[in-house]
DNA sequence: CCGAACGTTAACCTCAACGTCAGGGTCGAA
DNA sequence: TTCGACCCTGACGTTGAGGTTAACGTTCGG
């Protein structure tokens, strides 16, 4: 890493909200574990657009982008969730943050409280899916623990008439 | 179903084993929830060969291999493996099956502990994969939670405020 | 022994999720 | 202002996991 491109990379210190650290993309990459194809590939199916671009077009992502990244991994990976599917999921997470973005206004509380429904339900959704997941998963390995307790047990057997002299008990 | 080619449907009843009921891919397809195409494919990959087929080339498929069926799609989508992936561990199972049909040589106990101990590991390692998930699963059940604990009560300050007057609290 | 239902292989197609160039632009330090 | 590191878009390739179609063979009840 030679550090030619360093974008602004001032650490979030002084003042109150500063303008938080962006990162380019091969920062990111290197960070996430994922390329930099990925990246690209991911805004262009519309779930992650990083948050900023510099002057001649490279991208910025923010710490908050990179949280993001993750969790798309993890719902890829843990829940195998297809990349649509999750893209929906995520534009529920959108609706939360432009809600907390949004100064306040008081007026129109129906309006917020519709949109404080729907991030509900996204949410409960994506719970019951790992839910489901978990459960599946520790039937898994409960089979698994038998098995293998079994499997021992037989290697024990062996183990026992290697050494004993001949009887293999009869099972 | 209209029943025209139906394999030998004996249920295993009299004697003491008989050759247990065989079902054609048709059936198999239907029982699993997987396609015929999926099946020839598995086999293709070397996942699964019906134990048996017909004179005609209808393959035939046993009880056992049935199972095996719900274990793949379980490591596919359960576990998210690839099917490069699922074979290995199929290919340690098959060592398992093998075994328990040697009908006892008794000679050669070292040759058994040895194939004994091959399938202690790769159960092992199933297992430590389920684990992982698991505990991924379970760090994202409770994310999910927290998150969700939040959004219901800022809905319910919203309701709060729509009911009393005005005062949406500061957080 | 015939026909409907079922099965066979082989070849090609699709779709998601990237990988891999190619050709060119941008950034920042010297 | 130039150089090296870094980034951009666009287009095509690849891989995994099947779907689809075609042309043909098998089973078995009537």
């Amino acid at each position: 890493m030679v550090e030619a491109a360093t974008p602004t990379e001032d650490t979030p210190r002084d003042e109150d909200e500063r303008a938080a650290a962006r990162y380019q993309i091969g920062e990111v990459a290197e960070r996430t574990g994922v390329t930099q194809r990925t990246l690209r590939f991911y805004e262009e199916k519309g779930l992650l657009r990083p948050s900023d671009r510099m002057e001649g077009g490279f991208r910025l992502y923010s710490e908050n982008d990179i949280e993001r990244i993750t969790q798309i991994r993890g719902m890829q990976q843990l829940l195998g969730l297809t990349l649509a599917e999750i893209k929906e999921m995520v534009e529920a997470e959108e609706l939360r943050a432009q809600m907390r973005a949004t100064f306040r206004p008081d007026r129109e509380l129906p309006a917020r409280k519709a949109r404080t429904e729907k991030i509900i339900d996204a949410v409960r959704r994506q719970l019951t899916i790992v839910e489901t997941k978990l459960h599946a998963l520790e039937a898994m390995q409960h089979e698994l623990a038998e098995r293998l307790a079994t499997v021992e047990a037989r290697r024990q057997q062996i183990i026992d008439a290697m050494e004993t002299g001949q009887p293999l008990p009869d099972n």
